[in-house]
DNA sequence: CCGAATCCTCCCCGATACTG
DNA sequence: CAGTATCGGGGAGGATTCGG
């Protein structure tokens, strides 16, 4: 059992699903892979996320050191997300969570929809 | 965008992490990785989890055609879950998740925690 | 351009009790 | 031993508004 941040976690597999837990976290680590990349650029990209959960979940992932938050001095205001060494390893994971989606997407399409 | 069981995802990203989504699917498949288990079993397994839950995420994982489920017409009953191609294809991804936890669980330890 | 605050909704999950 | 039914809390995330 790991206790970490007011939470329980039941094995080391259950606290590392976390980082990535939620709809929105895998999705905004594949787009921050092709390279740094500002707010509302993210957003555009991330299609259909709202400003602030982006910004509610960019927030986690800094604090749990999986990008980096490069802001910029100027007017009007820039910052712009990457990924940690930490952040680019899991991500690569997520990948081929995404490539086996690819694989298999002819065959989930059937065995999902239950037939009326 | 795409549309599935009356779910809408943004990507085929988002389509396949549904499949392990919430806390239990991803421990769940790893202990189905080492063999063929009972029910009983697998909850004893996967401490922490409830009957209901354990119940609702092995259908919905045999419905997702990521497990099968045996049935042996004994008394008492007899029920055992294995996973498929599919389903093994997925969890050997899983597994590097946990690697990934594993080889970063000092780092994230610390770097998760906020200091007061 | 960036993000904090508030309010509200939905559904995941836990606890408990019951059936074959 | 295996599975179902019901109730309820809490967290994730959507819409909107306001501040730097």
């Amino acid at each position: 059992m790991i206790d970490y941040n007011n939470k329980k976690y039941i094995c080391l597999l259950d606290f590392g699903v976390e980082f990535i837990r939620g709809k929105w976290k895998a999705v905004i680590l594949c787009h921050l892979y092709k390279g740094p990349i500002r707010f509302l650029e993210l957003q555009r990209t991330v299609k259909g996320i709202s400003q602030k959960v982006l910004n509610d979940k960019l927030k986690e992932l800094e604090q749990d050191g999986l990008i980096i938050k490069n802001i910029y001095a100027e007017i009007p205001p820039k910052v712009e997300y990457s990924l940690t060494d930490k952040g680019k390893d899991i991500t690569r994971i997520i990948k081929e969570i995404e490539d086996w989606s690819i694989q298999y997407y002819p065959d989930l399409k059937d065995s999902c929809k239950q037939p009326d």
